[in-house]
DNA sequence: AGCACGCCGACT
DNA sequence: GTCGGCGTGCTC
């Protein structure tokens, strides 16, 4: 009797032994239907030798072979490093890639659903600065290499990397490009229709079950050429990889912070790795992690230095709020409205960015000082007026409004504190009456449809003023739009974030290039009360590569990455002593050595999330020291309550 | 992830 | 006296 391995969709510490039955191949990779309990399960035949900790006579044999290609040996080896590096176990990292095949395959052709992007086709015109970049991307050849294609925003570089993904489709294979957010997908769709005639498969959470099966499907059987996606897209299967491309590199929405933690940005790198293809990283706003990259050589750079078409770089300014002061109650300065006055007074369109959702982030009681903060959470509620409750942005606890202070019981003492959307939404209704506007927000712009109808609004030009969170900072392409008005610059700043200032720089500067992007020119004001500020200082001048070296050299000094590893370890447990315990039990097994520190406990920012209590310890290694050992040594040696849950964060991104 | 086993509260 | 809460443990 044979005896294989089998991996199993499920967190499971390793593969399970399963008996092959007479006649069955059974190969590594293939897809196959075993017995699990009294549940039957998809699992995939793994590699190596089988574990053999269970007796021959106790195997169960596989049931059947189940209709799929087998997943290739890049894809296997890519879904074993990604489960060891992020400290996963290798069947939740293979839940990932088999999402998506479910029951039986198909009945329809997949070809049918999918038609093929004609590199041929006649798309737009390149300048010569995007064909020559275009060149350089495609003389890279078919093997791996990782080239960071940046350049300034409105520069065109979407269209210089189609023509990558043309010369893919022409050597006969498929290209992945990975997209920070779905919302952003609905521009990006008809950039690369103009040029191939057709749209990609595309693969992210509001695909429905039949279309996500269906592209599953084409991806393995090679028929889906292009599919665009959002992090999750990595794990799919691929016939013949050729291309991977991740669009907004910068981006922490890359980071997934649930299930298995990783970091789509450097998986991708990876990926293309083990199926030896080339990665294109392409951003206006390059994280630091990449450009250091690129400076030690390991990465190619590509650069569009100006904007497309003769467009020109908006003009910024800063406007000192100390020295103008919004009106009592209001958040909007004097020359912001003046501003904004000229310019819908011109026909043109103008965009306030603040990077809170909803009316208020904080309520008070005027009376007492309470403030309404979640039961769960250590956090506050945060007002939505429109929808008429307030919630925690956390957990999704909501409540209706209080008519009195719940604390003091005073009538009527609640005050909003602080702007949101929604609340600088109602200081523009009065003091420009006639502007029409739209809030783009998460909340209100949940799905490539609510996004596309937006776009429409925003070109058509029946939107004259746009109020918006981080979300229109993501690649739009709005021709009328030529004012941009920070509302509050120095927002993310605070904190003990270390990327605190080259995010703040990223999205702001991301945020100021959607304006001035056609012919008429583009102006930014950014509200801030530190205009001597680095980051802000660095936004005026618009001298991004002194900032980024002068940030590197502090996180250089002080072993930040990326010239060191951090992972942090985040104890969690319903009761605060078990929390505490667990906690200090880690600090006192602590690995130590030459390149190592380890930092914590502490309280977590947010000590309190979900109704369970928190502890963070973070730690941080010198470049050549890998934390993975390190950590299964010490959580191998650390006798913890079960009660007690770790998780393990590798290069975290997010400190809460 | 499921699904079973197991030891403490409110019901026919 | 049972039905059932979900804590903990196992699945080759």
């Amino acid at each position: 009797m044979r005896r294989v391995p089998v991996l199993l969709p499920y967190p499971f510490a390793a593969a399970l032994d399963y008996a092959v039955p007479e006649g069955m191949a059974a190969n590594p990779g293939d897809l196959v239907t075993v017995p699990l309990g009294k549940r039957e399960s998809l699992g995939v035949v793994w590699d190596g030798a089988p574990e053999a900790r269970v007796a021959e006579s106790l195997l169960r044999p596989i049931i059947s072979a189940a209709p799929a290609p087998p997943l290739s040996v890049p894809h296997r080896r890519f879904i074993d490093w990604v489960a060891n590096y992020t400290f996963s176990p290798p069947g939740s990292v293979l839940a990932m890639a088999l999402r998506g095949f479910r029951g039986p395959a198909p009945r329809q052709k997949p070809a049918r659903a999918f038609s093929s992007p004609d590199p041929e086709h006649p798309g737009p015109l390149l300048s010569p600065a995007q064909s020559e970049a275009a060149a350089r991307l495609i003389e890279a050849g078919g093997g791996f290499s990782v080239t960071l294609l940046d350049g300034v925003t409105g520069a065109g570089k979407t269209e210089v990397y189609l023509e990558a993904i043309a010369a893919t489709l022409k050597a006969g294979r498929q290209a992945l490009v990975l997209l920070p957010e779905i919302a952003l997908s609905a521009q990006w769709l008809e950039r690369f229709e103009r040029r191939f005639g057709t749209l990609p498969a595309l693969w992210h959470s509001e695909v429905t079950p039949r279309l996500r099966r269906l592209t599953w499907a084409a991806a393995a059987a090679g028929e889906a050429r292009v599919v665009v996606g959002a992090r999750s897209l990595l794990f799919l299967p691929f016939a013949s990889l050729g291309l991977v491309i991740v669009d907004e590199e910068h981006e922490t929405a890359f980071k997934q912070e649930e299930g298995v933690i990783y970091h789509a940005r450097d998986m991708a790198v990876v990926r293309a790795r083990l199926a030896a293809v080339p990665a294109i990283l392409v951003s206006a706003t390059p994280s630091l992690e990449t450009l250091i990259n690129a400076e030690r050589g390991r990465y190619r750079r590509v650069t569009l230095p100006h904007r497309h078409g003769g467009a020109r770089l908006p003009e910024i300014g800063l406007v000192d709020l100390r020295r103008s002061p919004p009106e009592r109650g209001r958040f909007l300065s004097l020359p912001l409205l003046a501003a904004l006055s000229e310019t819908l007074e011109a026909g043109e369109q103008a965009l306030l960015f603040l990077n809170r959702r909803g009316y208020a982030p904080l309520t008070l009681c005027r009376h007492c000082g309470h403030r309404l903060e979640c039961p769960n959470c250590s956090a506050w509620l945060v007002e939505h007026r429109g929808a008429g409750f307030l919630q925690c942005h956390h957990c999704g606890h909501t409540l209706s409004p209080p008519a009195a202070c719940p604390a003091c019981g005073e009538p009527a003492s609640l005050t909003p504190v602080g702007p949101g959307v929604e609340r600088i939404m109602e200081e523009t209704a009065a003091l420009l009456p006639g502007a029409r506007r739209l809030i783009m927000a998460s909340d209100t712009l949940s799905g490539p449809k609510a996004a596309e109808a937006a776009v429409r609004a925003i070109t058509g030009r029946t939107i004259d003023l746009i109020i918006g969170t981080q979300i229109v900072a993501k690649g739009w392409h709005f021709p009328h739009l030529t004012l941009v008005g920070v509302v509050d610059a120095d927002l993310g700043l605070a904190g003990a974030d270390l990327r605190a200032g080259e995010r703040t720089f990223q999205l702001l500067h991301q945020v100021a290039g959607r304006a001035g992007r056609a012919e008429a020119p583009g102006r930014v004001l950014l509200q801030t009360w530190c205009p001597e500020h680095p980051v802000m200082r660095a936004l005026a001048s618009g001298d991004a590569a002194a900032f980024m070296q002068a940030e590197a050299a502090e996180r250089r000094r002080g072993l930040w990455p990326p010239f060191g590893r951090l992972a942090a370890l985040i104890v969690s447990a319903a009761s605060e002593r078990v929390a505490d315990d667990a906690a200090s039990a880690l600090g006192l097994t602590a690995p130590a050595g030459p390149g190592i520190a380890v930092l914590g406990p502490a309280p977590a920012p947010l000590a309190r999330l979900g109704g369970r209590y928190r502890r963070r310890l973070l730690l941080k290694t010198a470049r050549p020291v890998r934390p993975q050992k390190l950590l299964r040594a010490w959580l191998s040696r650390t006798k913890l309550s079960r009660q007690a849950r770790v998780r393990i964060d590798i290069d975290p991104i997010s400190f809460l």
